[in-house]
Parts: structure tokens; sequence; C-alpha cells
DNA sequence: CTGAAAGCGCTTACAG
DNA sequence: CTGAAAGCGCTTACAG
């Protein structure tokens, strides 16, 4: 019923081989010929069937997305926007994105995607922080595989990174030249090695302009051995409020976090940015629409994901290349939060 | 390299016919027979290859779902949870949920979703508002299609409905019950079939209550005729307020609404729940967080989700089925945004 | 109850 | 530059 490379192949009066070569761009086809079957395939509107594709060429055109349960069913809109970026990517080259979830107790025996175990998929992306046995699993199997703002320490796997370290500097910079001295960092679990590295980015930017002095860390710091979110942000800074009222900015781990801690510094009576200044770092959608607006380091969510996927396409038709690891830049966007002290 | 139906025939001493007929569960084997094969297919972690067994069963596999652009991009978390609750369903028949976007300018021609160009999918989901083209396109061509919290006045399509009228008038029943006489309605465009059922509901739970005098509807209700935001909140409440300090209650079209309007009040200097109850619609999870945390019509996005494929599921096997339309009952979930109003 | 054979719609050496 | 043929890994009448 729909129409197949014979129907092609018979009205222009040449064998299937023939339209096939043109479908694929490949060998050598006069041009004449070339023309007159292009134009009965626009004219009759013929797609080359997917599954006889593939079967033929033994690839599957999928590429699996696997995203930790958590990070999907949350308020994390972060890793929903790679996906999208992704899409997008993909598009032009016909494949399609499997996205499915994984949960913690990962058992690769029982849990495994099933386009992992129907080898549905000729690569994968894997966003976030997973499980480490999926990465052992793709990594025996020699299914290509891409990381997204996540790393395993010690081991050198194809991986698209934030650069965390200088957005955290730049952020705390900021704070500093706006006249704070007292400036917390709020964060979760350092498990994620963005929370870390962003960590970092705070502590040497303190170091730089010399505010670092012995105890100011541990003074200042609140870290929860937890996902991050709005409550840990909340709770937080509540705490370090009690404690150190002199606080005057909050530099925290992303804007999940960022946002509670707006909540905690407001229920304790503080203005922001009047009192104490805010950043975060994300730049998820609901960082417009607080009240302030936060001030954010942004971070380009659809290139990450176009990113992602031309590595493992680059990585899927050339086997041989060497993993890498492409840094995304970012960027530090002021808005309502973190105002200059003066001048509120 | 990969074991196909051919190792296992080969091992079994039976022909793949075989082999195949106990895949698929069909026909008469020996019992024994099953046996032998089966046990062989679990030593060996056979799968069929997907593409093979879509080849000589001319389907796909595939299910697409498609959203509007906007709604994915956005803080529109709804959408995603539906996704999610489909990808779940759909584990159990080893189909795939392609995910993809079309935005506003949506031509045929030109933008229609890959997977529906090269037919690649067995059927659609289509996730709220979409372009009136796309939903033309299937019908015409008779692919198997579920309208997700949308419908079309005059059509009769497969569809999942929200219960928003009933959901509508318990939340505004409990407005009153907890003594509040002037409750306003703050929503966004009614071409969302959605948001117009729920304003019916607020109408006519007034009305029950004997609230409904002259122009109580057009003094208290604010409607933009755009896409819903926190933005349109914050603006409606604040010019009604203005006008009508008397307002002690909000029902909201949605959630994303609702938070707009919380902050609204909070900007003008009303305590929630005290001077002003606020309610919203959805149950997205920013509800839970926000402050006072919102009361709701909780909507069970998941189930949501495995009903549209279910009922995808049994119209692609089935294509002679009438069209029908199910609807999800919703929950008013009361959280501290409407309280009673003598108990703060 | 089981096997031989045709067929699904492509691609890809291999001849010519 | 083009065609005939084999093959990708399954399913499904059809015999027996």
């Amino acid at each position: 019923m729909a129409t197949t490379i014979k129907d092609i192949a018979r009205k222009a009066g040449v064998s299937i081989s023939t339209v096939s070569l043109v479908l694929n761009r490949r060998g050598y086809v006069a041009d004449e010929t070339r023309e007159r079957i292009l134009s009965i395939i626009e004219e009759m509107d013929y797609k080359p069937l997917h599954s006889a594709r593939k079967l033929a060429t033994q690839k599957t055109g999928n590429i699996g997305y696997i995203l930790w349960e958590g990070h999907f069913s949350e308020v994390e809109m972060f890793y929903s926007q790679v996906f999208l970026g992704m899409e997008y990517a993909a598009r032009k080259n016909d494949y399609y994105i499997l996205l499915t979830t994984v949960n913690d107790h990962f058992d690769p025996r029982q849990d495994l995607p099933r386009f992992l175990q129907y080898n549905d998929v000729d690569g994968v992306a894997l966003a976030g922080r997973v499980p480490l046995d999926l990465i052992h699993y793709l990594d025996k199997h020699a299914i290509p595989f891409v990381l997204v703002d996540y790393e395993v320490p010690g081991k050198n796997y194809n991986t698209i990174k934030i650069d965390n370290y200088n957005g955290a500097f730049r952020a705390v910079e900021s704070l500093i030249e706006q006249g704070r001295k007292y400036i917390s960092f709020v964060g979760g679990t350092f498990i994620h090695p963005s929370i870390k590295e962003r960590y970092r980015g705070y502590k040497d930017a303190l170091e730089k302009h010399g505010l670092l002095n012995n105890s100011y860390l541990e003074t200042y710091s609140y870290c929860e051995d937890v996902e991050t979110s709005r409550a840990i942000g909340e709770k937080g800074i509540k705490k370090l409020l009690k404690s150190r009222p002199e606080i005057d900015g909050v530099f925290c781990c992303n804007d999940t976090t960022a946002l509670g801690v707006l909540s905690g510094i407001q229920s304790m009576g503080k203005t922001i940015p009047g009192d104490v200044a805010v950043i975060g770092f994300d730049d998820i959608p609901p960082a417009e629409f607080s009240s302030p607006k936060l001030s954010t380091v942004s971070v380009p969510k659809l290139d990450i994901g176009k990113e992602a996927y031309k590595l493992l396409y680059e990585r899927i038709h050339n086997p041989n290349i060497m993993p890498q690891t492409r840094t995304i830049s970012v960027d530090l966007v002021i808005r309502e939060s973190s105002q200059t002290k003066n001048k509120p």
C-alpha cells in the first residue's frame, strides 16, 4: 500500500539497486538518472521504511537517553531541557531518542532499560548521576555512550561537562565585588561532581580575594549529603543565619537550593539583596519567576544536549576515536537577588 | 555475532518456525518442545531483533508523543509527567515512546514530526493543546491517536480527560465552606478546554450556594487570553484586589497561575490564608514548595499517561472500536494556602 | 504438532 | 554507470 523502493524503480525504469544508491548518496549514478529518480521519489512522496533499512544495515537508528528517575520526577527541569536539545539535533540525522529512567536500586540483570536488553540503540547518553553498574555494563558491552554532567573518577569516558568551576568562581567574585564579605555556600551531596567543582570555585574565589581565613569554610558552609532540594536550601541558610547573622551573601550549589535559600532568608525577616545577596547555578525556569528574581549562572541546556548528540554520533560512526571531554561554558546572569549592596 | 533465531533453532534441533511460534505464544507447540526451546532461549540470552520483527509484522513498535514546544520548555512539568506515565506503561509491551515537539506555526508539509513522515509509529498521543492541522493529518491518514487533556469541539476522538469540572466545583465549594464569600477566578486562555471547564465548575459552585448575584463574575474574575503563567496570576490578582479589597478567596485555573497569585497577594501586604485563601489546580511539584504551601486539585499525571497508553494500545490492535473518552478523576488537596478563615 | 518456503523492504558486494 | 542476487532476522500461511 505504502510506496516502496520497487515502485520507484519500476516507474524510473531502473533496478532497485540504483534507487538505493541515490537514496544513500553513494557510488556512481549518472547525473541524469539520479535526477529522474529523485524527482520520482519527490513526486510519489516515497520514504524508505526504517525497519527494513535497519535490518539491512544492522544499525538501529536509535539513541538512548537515560535519566535517574528522581531527576525526572522532581522539580528538576534541567535534564528535560538537555533531552530536548538532543532531540533537536537528532532530527537532522533521523535518529530517534528513546528516553527512559532508571532508579536507585539498579540491578543490571533486572532493571536494564528495554532498549539495552533488545540491543535497540546505537549509543546512549547518560544524564547526570546514574548507577555505576549501568556505566560498567555499557563499557563491557562496547556500547558507545556519553556522560552528560557527570564523571567517574579515574575513568576516561566520553563526557560533556559544564564549566562549573569558572561559573562558580565568577559568581562568587561578583558577590565580593559588590562588597559582600561573609559569603556562604549552601549545597547538597558531593557525590555529584558538579557540586564539588562549584564548591571549589567558591573557595578559590574567596582565596584570591584574601577572604579565606582559618575557619571561614567551616563557619559559612552548609552541605548536606543528600540530593539538592528547596528544603535543604531553606534549612541550611536558616541554620547558618542563626549562628552567623553577619552573612551578607550566599552562593548556592544550584537554583533549586537557591530557591529554598530565598524563602529561608525572607522567613527570618531579612531582605534580598539588601541584607543578603543570593546567586544560584543552572538557570532553571523558576529562577526567573521567584521574588526577587534569582541571579544565577546560566547553563545552556539545549547546547549541552546538542553537543552530547554530536559527540555520540561521531563516536558511533567512528568507534576508534579516543574518549574525549567537551566543556560547555556558562554565563553569569545578574537579576534581582544579587544587586550591589548600596543600591538595593 | 549476536545470537539469532537460527542459533536457537539449531541448538534445539527444531526449525526456526517453531522457535518463532513459541516466541509469539501462538499456534500449537508440544509442551515438551516449548519448554526446551524456552530454556535454550534463556540460556543463550536470546532477544529477537526488533527491526526484523517489525519488518515482518509491518508494525513499528513505536508510539509518538507530541507536545507543543511551549509546554515542554516552560515551567510546565505537567506533560513531562504524563509522558513518564506512558513510558512506564509502554515498558510492559516493549513499545517505545518517541517524544517530540511541534511549535505554533505548524505546517503539515514542513513541520511534520519525522516519525510521522517516515511512518514510524503505530499511534500517537497528543498532549495538551496541539495544532489542529496536526490532528487533521492524523485523522486523514487513519493513524490511531489519542488526545490527552484536550478536545476538539464537535469532534469525537479518542481522548483522556481530566475531571476539571468536578475538581473545580469541589475546590470552590471548600472555599465557601470555609466561610469565604468573595471568591475570584484568575485564569488564562479559554482556548484550552480544561480551563473553560474549570471556570464552569467555579461558576456552578457559587451558584449552588447562592453567591452568584448579578455582576459577581464580571467583578471577581480576571482572565487573559494568553497561555497561563505566574506573571498573569500576579498581575490579575493585584488588579482585582485593588478594585475589590473584599476578596477573600481565589480559585486559579492552574498552579502556575496560582503561584503568581500567591506573590501578588503577599506583595500587597495581605496574608494567606488569613486574609485570602488560594487554591490552584494540577498539583505540579512546586506547589508543595511554595510558601505558603499551595492547596490544589491534584491531577494524577502518571495515571493519565498510563491510561492514554492503554487506550492507544487497544485502538492500535483493534482499529474498529469506536472513539471513546475516559475521564480521570482528581483529588482536592488542602495544604496551607486555604485553611479555614478563623484558624489561620 | 512441526518444517519448508515465501516474503517483509531495504543494502551491498559483485559482475558486467 | 547499472543490474541480478544474496542477505539482514524475523513471521506466517500452507502442507503434511
